[in-house]
RNA sequence: GGUCCCUUCGUCUAUCGGUUAGGACACCAGGUUUUCAUCCUGGUAAGAGGGGUUCGACUCCCCUAGGGACUACCA
């Protein structure tokens, strides 16, 4: 019987989602719509101790600003509620109990100490120091203490953790999309905590459970999941759920640009490029990590960006919208090795994302900015300042923080030109050529071209050595839009002004 | 250290035994813009090394090297 299929992403509220994390969510969205099937959003919160405020929000805002809607999950609910395991806390035991009365795991009394002390033992004697087959009948657990005395210390509430019980020499392989077969021995594996002794579950087993219970088809997650994939394997085994166990996937990790090493939390802003897809203040020190969106990235751009980096089609084609990917997605072509973040690559996808973006929509969204900084502006106006910017800038904050001087008057005069260009006779021909296009009819880019083209003509001047000053005139910059329909959109009355002040302060160097 | 995973241009990657090893970003050059940028055209640039298997290997196998992950009562 095919099953429909059902993922989940299952982060852990320990802080801000990281960009690799936000990759494994979109991922696993992709997979599920791709296959008509249904995405789950649970919180892994089950060590209390590294419980940040705010960082199950910030995942989903996050989901939010991508538009990457899940059908069941917290928040929004679902027929398998709570989606939080700190609030599935009950269902786990039982499942630690079966396994007990099973054989398949066991009590286990051991202190920090008596397990530290075990571990040095077993590394100063080379052998591997794990809690194990080996290992487990040292230690104190119902395994080694007689069934009276484990019964004594349970009704004592002495604390405890229960152990998966891993046979000594045993074969675990499982198939996995991305990988292929992954084979393991038991006697490489230890014995792990299933069962914490603050009465929560490991990770390993809340994850199983959970994806049992929520009927999940497919684990796609990060590859540092991959050497506890044979536990987990036993898990299911062991509980009975072998023939509905999931399939695995587990993605190539994010790396860091330069170096080494995978691409973490802490990298933050060092490395010229934001780590997390928001935003987010630590609120245990204050301290701000930029984000994607208030860098001024495109949900559309970050998420075409995100896909490439460990998938791509069998074409050449590189754009991909949502949809596109919907349709295209597969595990079978995610690539095995990990993929080192590029920085130029992610400022590409969003400039030609922007392109992509009509003026007004964008005018739109830079009009609060604009006015936040003080600019005496409107959405017609800034309209125009778009279409002449866009095509120039990777974001679109940009074109308010390089077009200034479309706002307001300069201030100050690019040296290099004044000093090169402002020459003897400039500030002649600069209030010549106003006289000339005040009297224009209309003020329009290709009449004020051909007015100044005309006018060096006539005073036997190349205009070619005049254009910088007009623009540094008006701008105050040596580089900007097109002259003549920079003229345009400014107006008559500021390219009087402006003209006028520079002639005046602008001092001529010989 | 041990276990597992990975290895094509600087980067992301295509290739699923036979290709002049393709594309994109970046970089370089030329053109457009009498500016900067954009844009257009072109260029530089890769199968980690060594063994096999095969008529033939980037592709399959083995070894070596390198990189990565994991190795908690964290996920």
């Amino acid at each position: 019987m095919e099953r429909r299929v059902r993922v989940r992403f299952a982060p852990s509220p320990t802080g801000p989602l990281h960009i690799g994390g936000v990759r494994t969510a979109l991922y696993n969205y992709l997979f599920a719509k791709k296959n008509g099937g249904d995405f789950l959003l649970r919180i892994e919160d089950t060590d209390q101790n590294r419980f940040v405020p705010g960082a199950e929000d910030y995942i989903v805002e996050t989901f939010k600003w991508l538009g990457l809607s899940y059908d069941e999950g917290v928040g929004i609910g679902g027929p398998h509620a709570p989606y939080r395991q700190s609030e599935r806390q009950p269902i786990y035991k039982q499942y630690a109990d079966q396994l007990i009365a099973n054989d398949f795991a066991y009590y286990a009394f051991d202190t920090t100490e008596e397990l530290d002390e075990m571990r040095t033992k077993l590394e100063a004697s080379k052998m591997p120091s794990k809690y194990d087959a080996a290992s487990r009948m040292t230690m104190k657990n119902s395994l080694t203490l007689s069934e009276d005395e484990v019964k004594e210390r349970l009704a004592n509430n002495e604390p405890y953790v229960i152990r998966l019980k891993l046979p000594r020499k045993e074969e675990v392989r499982f198939h996995d999309i991305i990988r292929g077969w992954v084979v393991v021995q038991t006697a490489q594996m230890d014995d792990k905590v299933l069962y914490k002794s603050d009465g929560m579950p490991t990770y390993h087993l809340a994850n199983v459970v959970d994806d049992y219970l929520m009927k999940i088809t497919h684990v796609i997650r990060g590859e540092e999941w991959l050497p506890s994939a044979p536990l987990h394997v036993m898990l299911y085994r062991y509980l009975g759920w072998e023939d509905v166990m999931p399939q695995f996937a587990h993605l190539p990790l994010l790396l860091k640009p330069e170096g080494n090493g995978k691409l973490s939390k802490r990298d933050g802003d060092k490395l010229g490029f934001p780590v997390f897809p928001l935003e987010w203040k630590d609120p245990a020190t204050g301290e701000i990590s930029s984000g994607y969106r208030e860098s001024g990235y495109l949900p559309a751009a970050v998420i075409n960006m995100l896909s490439f980096l460990g998938w791509h089609p069998s074409d050449n084609r590189e754009m991909f919208s949502v949809e596109d990917l919907f349709n295209e997605f597969t595990l079978e072509r995610v690539s095995k090795n990990g993929a080192k973040f590029d920085l130029n690559k992610a400022l590409w996808f969003n400039h030609e994302y922007l392109q992509l973006q009509n003026n007004a929509e964008i005018a739109a969204k830079l009009l609060p900015l604009a006015l936040a900084k003080g600019y005496k502006t409107n959405l017609t106006y800034l309209e125009k300042v778009v279409a002449l910017m866009k095509e120039k800038v990777n974001f679109a904050k940009e074109i308010l923080e390089k077009g200034t001087y479309l706002f307001e008057a300069p201030t100050k005069y690019d040296e290099g030109v004044t000093s090169k260009k402002w020459k003897l006779g400039v500030p002649e021909f600069l209030t010549a050529y106003l006289e000339k296009i005040n009297t224009l009819p209309t003020y329009e880019a290709t009449e004020l071209e051909t007015s100044f083209k005309n006018l060096a003509t006539e005073l036997a001047q190349n205009p070619g050595q005049l254009m910088q000053p007009l623009r540094v005139a008006v701008s105050g910059e040596a580089g900007g839009p097109p002259i003549f329909e920079m003229l345009e959109l400014l107006g008559k009355e500021e390219v009087n002004k402006r003209i006028t002040k520079a002639v005046a302060e602008i001092v001529i160097v010989t």
